[in-house]
DNA sequence: CAAACATGCAACCTTTTGGTTGCATGTTTT
DNA sequence: AAAACATGCAACCAAAAGGTTGCATGTTTG
């Protein structure tokens, strides 16, 4: 996994409608277009935009059933995005620990 | 946890130079501008306003010494990171039992 | 005290982002 | 076949991001 992979996974999470619209999608099953872009404040165009650079940072899959296109959650992506931070914090652990040993000597 | 903090997190994340520097961080001892900014292949003063994000978004943080200011990893701002998407995860993977729950039937 | 060092701040520039509107196209429904 | 529906695509716009350069300022060091 390329750094700059983790970071279009984090850009594409760093935004409030984008987040709203990755919540939705955890929370039940796919959704199509038109519903995923009622109540977020901005246009049809303007959420399929969002929802766009959800599927370019891979974070969402699109499969198109008849007229409508179905928005999926990957879940590959968010267990990225989560490892990478555990990964980080590992490290923070292992140091506090090392410092931990070091004063009670 | 606001929606808006959260997605504020995963923004500062959101960039190979961020990222990279947030790796840095997590690896050893809090470092100073001045070495933070180098192998970045850009200015140190670009480099400050990567920074700057990062402190803005609380993911890190100053504390000036003498003529040098140490930045240092918010531990707290990863957890939130982590804690968001897991909770994401775990609704995901409650759908799915329920699937496999109804599929069984 | 002068030189070297670590940093801050502002102005500026280009590209990206986040949003809009208008119109075209394929798919159901009646 | 016509109407209604779901979506796509392009042009456009303002604001934010990501970077640069130049200069100012406080802090060590010799």
């Amino acid at each position: 996994m390329s750094q700059l992979a983790i970071a279009q996974i984090f850009k594409a999470l760093g935004d409030p409608v984008r987040l709203q619209i990755v919540q939705r999608l955890s929370n039940g099953t796919a959704l199509c277009m038109g519903e995923l872009s009622k109540d977020l404040g901005i246009s049809r165009q303007g959420a399929r935009k969002q929802i766009q650079a959800l599927v370019s940072a891979k974070v969402v899959q699109l499969h198109p059933v008849g007229r409508e296109v179905k928005v999926q959650l990957d879940a590959v992506a968010l267990q990225q995005g989560r490892d990478f931070i555990a990964r980080l914090e590992a490290q923070w652990d292992k140091r506090l620990q090392a410092l931990k040993q070091f004063t009670e000597q």
